[in-house]
DNA sequence: TACCTAGGTGAGCAAATAATGAGGATCAAC
DNA sequence: GTTGATCCTCATTATTTGCTCACCTAGGTA
């Protein structure tokens, strides 16, 4: 089960949360001020944090920062102003989520479940590209080991659509992505080169299907059939 | 983009807040009595909700209980005292968040932004019912593990059913959801659409009847019999 | 039961989208 | 400039999906 850790100094808004993740079944740990938690977490197991940004020791900020330098862990921010969020956001401490007091308990549960949910897919997901090599510096791309000789434009794409296997990437993202400058080509135009792309892959690979056309909404790369 | 039911009597206050969101690239939809709003989403979509304490016709907590019993998007409660928060953070029922006046536009489009940014990572993250596991990044839906090949609309209605199990969608409701644009489709397509998608579904688990018909009234996602 | 309305179904057409092939534009190297 | 490779576009064909219609079945009701 997961673990918790609030930082808080007020400490019936701390109970408060503590009570409700509890319910919720996750493990917690309480402290109350902002030059503890950088010890704690170096001694201690902590999947997620809530923390204030008002604290006495070391103001939440701060703490964020210096956390972030060890751990991804997911950070939830909880301010006093709503008003804050936009300033915060911009500082880019690196925070994952923010939230504002008065909060209810329902939500501070969901976000927390939000938060870890994302990790846990981020950990189970591993991209599976099996035979793929690309070498973005020398734009050479190899399929167990033998070279596919793809132009730029080519390379960009498999590049692209390789870097997230099973995701769906539209005409519009895919264009963006490769024409960094504002430039605008026919949708027929991304075509194209899938078709050279696949012509290509199919050289060296026959048997493969890797570059899957999804009706209504873009192109995907898959391995496994 | 995202549509906010703004309930509240005061016409001055409805306005500015509508002002302000409109600004913010939101829809809007102003009502000013609490017993017309469940009529109104039992017929059209919503994403979030601004719901005044005081209200003619029925109280900001009846309304707020009613909403929740089929629908669980986010409710932000906007009260006249500040010191009534932590009481009605004790009635729990159910709300998102809690602003009081008087508030500043900013602040509320921030929360309004804060509490649609929890849902829209709820779901983009592969929400899971018994099984079922949508992903829209990916248009795929599976039934443990094992993929339904889905189209668009298929996808759409499917992802609109789950995300509210239990709850009945209307065909006008269901169509407005899938046609953002103001376009006019038969009833028969909805069914059309409906039966494809439950032959999918019966392809991967035919033991299952999770989309059930209610009669006179609409669809509805649920899978324990 | 008889009747009326709502939902289910399959076929077929229309619209949207994708694949393809040919040819012109562009660019860089020489 | 010429040349060859690459990139882009356009027109055509092929495919997929979406929508509707007509007819059928089932639920509700007097």
């Amino acid at each position: 089960m997961s673990k918790v850790l609030i930082v808080e100094d007020e400490p019936k808004l701390a109970e408060l949360m503590a009570a409700y993740l509890e319910q919720a079944g996750y493990e917690h740990h309480h402290i109350d001020r902002g030059d503890q938690v950088i010890d704690y977490l170096k001694n201690n197991q902590a999947d997620l944090m809530l923390l204030d940004l008002m604290l006495p020791g070391l103001d939440g900020v701060e703490v964020c920062k210096q956390v972030r330098q060890f751990s991804g862990m997911p950070i939830i921010m909880v301010t006093a102003k709503a008003e804050e969020i936009d300033r915060l956001i911009g500082l880019e401490m690196g925070a994952d989520d923010y939230v504002c007091k008065p909060f209810s308990p329902r939500e501070i549960v969901a976000r927390v479940k939000a938060n870890l949910r994302r990790v846990e897919l981020d950990q189970t997901e591993a991209p599976k590209t099996d035979g793929f090599d690309l070498d973005a510096d020398r734009l050479r791309a190899t399929y167990k080991g033998e070279l596919i000789d793809l132009t730029t434009v080519e390379f960009q794409l498999l590049q692209l659509l390789i870097k997230e296997p099973g995701r769906v990437f539209g005409r519009d993202m895919i264009m963006k992505s490769i024409y960094t400058d504002s430039r605008v080509v026919s949708d027929r135009t991304i075509d194209s080169h899938i078709k050279k792309l696949r012509k290509k892959i199919a050289a060296v690979a026959p048997e493969l299907n890797v570059i899957h056309s999804v009706y209504g909404a873009g192109y995907r790369f898959e391995n496994n059939d």
